[in-house]
DNA sequence: ATAATAACCAACCACTCGGTATGTTGCAAG
DNA sequence: CTTGCAACATACCGAGTGGTTGGTTATTAT
């Protein structure tokens, strides 16, 4: 890696960070320049605004480490299960930052969707694959749950519980709030199968 | 009402309005000031700081407002069916400006809870009365109710997913997409019932 | 050796923010 | 009539913001 892509990946992984922890509006520049010891020409050599910046930061870090971590227990012999192990592993796994902080990508959408189209279309988009995600997993073994079953519904469901519980947890900070929540929505996946 | 006391209340309603549109840390006081037609020592001769008028807009305003409209479906005769005629009334009732701002207690929620110490505990202690009238509820009625259920858990599991789907519907500007979360929602709620 | 370009630096700009200090008005009590 | 306080208004401050600009290296191509 050229040494330029190496001080735009750097950048990339400090501001994902500091967005992770402060939001987007309350990210300052400069604070990334300190941390990433550049300057601040270096970063709008690289970057042409702070929205763009943003906006990489979704599409290069958030999205793909999302999309990735999803993936796995989807892909699962038996989804149903994969999920539940999943989400109780999230549960048990979760460190005391991201009780803290949140899902980084639920926090962006809450803080910008509504104030920036850019922002509001990547993460429609975003929702967009993982709910199909989902649906796919589903209709993969459809023979095995129950009737008249709304794929697309359910995977709106899980997400939104999923993030409600993130939230939720965040503003108690509330570990075993979170556990509770989920332990209820594990109770429903389970209860998805005939 | 005094004329003194007519200024608070008017500043307080402009507050929460504007808060519930651009967020906490994005709504500038000089916006407030315009729309209310005072100066800012008028403002200050009330609040002590913005973050005191933020408190006192959580407190006068969100609050009230809040429980109140919860309390309503909880204590019909049956409050698994009034849970669900007011959640799809809400769906019905949603304007556009409710879509695509959300709850303002889950921005604000989502927004300071995890930077302001002093709104998490309004946050916190708003959470827990609002998850007693769903376990209160439920309790008047456990007769009817499937065994073995964690009443406080169903609690915080409907409420955590309720605003995971207004996040949704937020980001996504998508009505549908709310409908289909309380759509299912609602079936989840019946399905409490023996 | 020279020219060009990529990669970066540092100073600065215009602007907005929350907050404060001081000034002004109107009314009510003595 | 005047004193005093409640209820504001006005002017200003310092800090911090994103963004721009002109200059500086280091490397590479010719």
């Amino acid at each position: 890696m050229s040494d330029a892509e190496q001080t735009r990946q750097n950048i990339l992984t400090v501001a994902a960070d500091e967005i992770h922890h402060h939001g987007f509006k309350a990210t300052s520049l400069s604070s990334i320049l300190t941390r990433c010891e550049i300057s601040k020409g270096a970063l709008y050599y690289h970057f042409t605004s702070k929205i763009e910046l943003g906006y990489a930061v979704f599409e290069e870090v958030y999205t793909p480490m999302f999309l990735d971590v999803w993936q796995t227990p989807l892909s699962d012999e038996d989804p149903i299960e994969g999920l539940c192990k999943f989400l109780t592993a999230m549960t048990d796994e979760m460190a005391c930052s991201e009780v803290v902080c949140g899902c980084p990508l639920n926090n962006l959408c809450e803080e910008m969707a509504n104030v920036d189209e850019g922002f509001r279309l990547r993460i429609l988009c975003m929702q967009e694959q993982l709910n199909q995600l989902i649906v796919d997993a589903l209709e993969r073994i459809s023979d095995g749950l129950r009737e008249n079953l709304a794929f697309s519904q359910v995977g709106y469901f899980i997400v939104s519980t999923l993030n409600g519980a993130t939230s939720l947890s965040k503003s108690s900070r509330n570990k075993e709030l979170f556990q509770q929540v989920i332990a209820e929505l594990c109770l429903y996946i389970r209860a998805l199968k005939k």
